[in-house]
DNA sequence: TATGCGATATTCT
DNA sequence: GAATATCGCATAG
């Protein structure tokens, strides 16, 4: 645990092309330094939303809401949905082109204690597997959307921990909009994906 | 394991 | 009013 370096993403090392960034990201690590310690997480799965997608967010043109979406590739977008839960994306264009992906899971790496206060549970396997639940426990919500997560600070990007399985592929979940396009991506075998197992193969 | 439902806030029609 | 990039709990198989 102690050996393990995780270095900070740079601009440059991220594709500008929002499928290629939700595949990138795969493996990645997401790290959060709250001032009761560092949270961090393996990234093992992403979904991408496109410029002229009817499910992405920008789809209708910029609005304060999603304003993030439409920042250079690598900043924030986080938003609330169904009166319950916060839910976070990375920018994936360049600027003024609206695309980002979801992120909709994590295997925890540091913090875990303290994200099982911020969640209310004690199941390791419910921290951060789903987009609601791995804002909660990050504590991501409105106060970082739009942050820089190439800059350091309280929320960014960071190198994997370690190689990373093979990327299997699916279509989105929880979407009734351009549902059929298989734009989501996770490592295989990984105990921490959400969905159903069909999904997973 | 799968399916169903209510809760709840914000945005869109 | 309706829809929503979800969650947690309930119930049935």
């Amino acid at each position: 645990m102690a050996n393990r370096k995780i270095r900070p993403l740079r601009r440059d090392e991220l594709p500008v092309n929002t499928v290629k960034l939700a595949r990138y990201l795969i493996g990645k690590t997401l790290v959060r330094d709250l001032p009761a310690g560092r949270l961090s997480g393996r990234i093992v799965e992403t979904e991408a939303y496109l410029p002229g997608d009817a499910a992405c967010h920008a789809f209708r043109g910029q609005t304060p809401r999603n304003r993030a979406l439409f920042l250079e590739h690598g900043h924030a977008y986080v938003y609330f949905i169904y009166g319950s839960s916060f839910m976070m994306n990375v920018s994936g264009e360049e600027p003024g082109v609206g695309a980002g992906v979801l992120l909709r899971a994590v295997e925890p790496i540091e913090g875990i204690e303290l994200m099982r206060r911020h969640r209310r549970t004690v199941r390791l396997l419910d921290l951060t597997r789903g987009p609601g639940r791995l804002a909660s426990a990050f504590r991501i919500d409105k106060r970082v959307d739009g942050v820089d997560l190439c800059a350091p600070g309280a929320l960014w990007l960071g190198s994997a921990v370690r190689k990373r399985g093979a990327i299997g592929e699916s279509i989105r979940i929880g979407i009734t909009r351009d549902a059929h396009l298989v734009l989501r991506f996770y490592e295989r075998g990984n105990i921490f994906v959400s969905g159903p197992k069909r999904l997973q193969i």
